[in-house]
DNA sequence: CGATTGAATCGTCATCTGTCAATGCAATAG
DNA sequence: CTATTGCATTGACAGATGACGATTCAATCG
């Protein structure tokens, strides 16, 4: 997490010399990164975003059909985004008849909120 | 912000029926949307997500050159990603002589950090 | 001045992404 | 069983994205 960095040369230097030094960088932080990015890459997409928002406030209350007319694309641009949401973690669905209930995974989003603030 | 949705039939409806009202969707939490997306979409690739966190922990004093080698990728790659987030509003530099030092832009994730929260 | 350095830009390429129309499929109603 | 409904999947397509090598450019040093 704490990358201590050689800081800046202040003046040109000699010719040949490279700039500063190789920093190591540590793996741990790289996989979180790895991690973050690709929730923050599902959030990425207004449509998305707003398919979160609106899982986290009515979760397992709202089916596909009501979530597509929410915005100004087909029902299988609807069901391609949750599929990305799927693959990246931040959604499941279960579904009951006819319907498929989407919701938010608990602590989906915690690692990437805990970090931004 | 608050969508308040008809909720889900839960039986099949008859033929020719549509499955539920059309939502209307404010607007105002469409550009918000818009641009936690664009922000949480800057965000979405490990380098850049660890170039922000190295700039928040040493922003104004680490150079374009200290942070290309932490990377295994060239130097171009590393000036295009800064400039995904220079353009996202999320960074923002400031040349002194050869040097350009990047920081992130105050409050910039803040939209994105609270609604994540 | 001319050479060198740090960084940005350009051109190119393979891959990924968002969208649609069409289709497939399980579950239900009649 | 047959028809219909909700949703997922497929294939196609234009546009975006991430990477690289080569080049450009401004600033500095000698």
């Amino acid at each position: 997490m704490a990358i201590d960095l050689q800081l800046a040369p202040k003046q040109k230097r000699p010719a040949g010399q490279a700039c500063c030094e190789p920093v190591v960088y540590p793996d741990t932080e790289r996989a979180a990164a790895e991690r973050m990015a690709l929730v923050a890459k599902a959030l990425g997409d207004p449509i998305r975003l707003q398919l979160v928002d609106v899982l986290r406030k009515h979760a397992g209350k709202v089916c596909v059909c009501e979530l597509t007319p929410l915005f100004d694309v087909g029902q299988p641009t609807v069901s391609h985004h949750l599929k990305v949401l799927r693959d990246a973690g931040v959604v499941d669905s279960e579904r009951r008849g006819l319907w498929a209930y989407y919701y938010v995974v608990p602590d989906a989003l915690e690692e990437l909120s805990t970090w931004l603030s």
